[in-house]
DNA sequence: CAGAAGTGATGCACTAGATGCAGCAGTCGG
DNA sequence: CCGACTGCTGCATCTAGTGCATCACTTCTG
């Protein structure tokens, strides 16, 4: 859209740090783009940008237009995917942040199920840590989040939650695999396998342990839970996963860490606050509470 | 703001009812008013109006559009207002519907206090009846409405709520004067004022009246309440406003008409629901509702 | 029924505003 | 001190928006 030129111009130097980098990414030349943005400023009213040595950085003024366009962009997509609804097309995008565990089933599943009923709907999936989730909202480039144990909560409507207590992975010869439920404890004996810190599981397996005697000392430690899942199939040890990211071969099984121990971690679909989601995003969130109850 | 032009251009030509018109009020040729809305509709992706043989017409995807300016224009203005304030400037604007009870004096004297102490704030004050002041939110025309008895209460939110009594209006040597409150039908049988249609209060004593054998049988009606209260002066009859408009000559005098007949108004203040206000109106709100709380 | 007075759309010439180029002054790191 | 960066600006160029005249059409009018 036409009028949101200078949004893209004020992103672009803003992501490319200074005005003559962030000119070459536009194809047009330096002088150009300092004039546009000179030119907002005088009729914004205030500097945007601080002008530093080495380049423009956006001060507290800037991030508040940064952030009023982002809104105004968005809101133009849904206003157009209102038009395009009541034009009879039903088509439209979602963009979806979450959680690593999400993406192996439960969300390729759900969302090829929905694509056959609304094929004009096409979607975008980020993993995110449970950080980034919200972050990704926040500017607007997910409409929704679906995380487990979010950080903040600010800023974020929770839309539908499902608990989930961690489980053990483990080889299905494991003594282990006997019990139906597990003390933490007993899996830290075994040599084990531990997400990055950025990660939920990771986070709640440490406040779990926080204040006892007991400690987390990781004979690996990975930001993929695809990588963790595989490894125990190299070496006996114990890996940690919620069930809906979980579907096992016969040669591993899993079994759920007892409540006594670990509480179960909160798995949230969430938006940003205050806004109205387009009409595709807000039809996808509907049918991903449905499906998110009937997992509960 | 540069790049909200299409958008009073648009404006204009739904206002004007056709581009010959608008091109006119715009200072600028019909051609190229013609072509800007025809190059909008083109990056938009679908047609804003309807084409008639008498000249242009919003279509529903046109309402959605101007709605969608609308608040974007008021964003950025809100933006504008949290920029200015933390350069310490604290200024702004404050734009109030409100009913025609709170012209005489409530609002006068509040806002006048108000700005003995924010001088740099500005006020515009626009009487409208119950229905008109939500369309005015609805529209950006108004931030805030403060409305007896509003019709819809849809895209409304009520930030405070005063009751208001109906209060007839007499002069003070009238023998109803005599009692501490009265009974509607002491007054139906007197010569009545009434306010027109469109207002609250008439609608009230209607809503009271609904089912009875008693009816209605203005003497004079009026949109005027500054009229009515005037009339009473000059002829001997009965006239109705809520207290907090009220502030009678010695020669004339109020009593409360009895809760038993007429259910007190709701006074409300309110603004557009999901908006977020600009500075100004924000904190003019915040002590507006602290005043409401003294008189209640 | 013909003509007048509206309407929006469009081809063409023109102008004004946006762009590109070159060069300025300043800061920083070696 | 020098080279490599930065943002800024005067001047020439060019594109995109504007104005004018006109067309095709509908509605109202006499």
């Amino acid at each position: 859209m036409r009028h949101l030129k200078d949004f893209h111009f004020i992103e672009a130097v803003m992501r490319a740090g200074s005005i003559r980098k962030a000119s070459e990414d536009l194809n047009i030349t330096a002088s150009a783009l300092n004039r546009r943005i000179q030119r907002f400023e005088e009729d914004f009213g205030a500097q945007i940008f601080e002008r530093l040595p080495r380049g423009m950085r956006l001060n507290p003024a800037g991030e508040l237009v940064l952030q009023h366009f982002r809104a105004q962009q968005s809101d133009l997509r849904r206003v157009q995917g209102l038009v395009a609804d009541l034009s009879g097309e039903r088509r439209g995008h979602v963009s979806i942040a979450c959680s690593q565990a999400l993406a192996p089933y439960f969300l390729p599943e759900h969302i090829a199920a929905y694509r056959a009923k609304h094929p004009g709907v096409s979607f975008s999936v980020q993993i995110r840590d449970r950080d980034a989730a919200e972050q990704d909202l926040r500017s607007f480039e997910s409409d929704l989040a679906l995380v487990l144990e979010p950080v903040h909560l600010v800023d974020f409507t929770v839309l539908s939650a499902v608990s989930q207590p961690i489980h053990a992975i483990m080889r299905a010869d494991n003594p282990l695999a006997k019990r139906a439920e597990l003390r933490l404890r007993d899996c830290l004996d075994h040599p084990h396998v531990l997400p990055a810190r950025a990660y939920a599981v990771r986070h709640m397996l440490e406040t779990a342990l926080a204040g006892t005697s007991h400690g987390l000392t990781a004979a690996v430690e990975s930001d993929s839970f695809d990588f963790m899942r595989h490894y125990v199939e190299f070496e006996d040890a114990i890996a940690f996963q919620i069930p809906i990211g979980l579907r096992l071969p016969d040669t591993l099984t899993s079994r759920p860490l007892s409540l006594r121990d670990v509480a179960p971690g909160a798995l949230l679909l969430g938006q940003l606050k205050g806004r109205s989601l387009p009409v595709a995003p807000a039809r996808f969130a509907q049918s991903l509470i449905r499906a998110l109850q009937n997992i509960a």
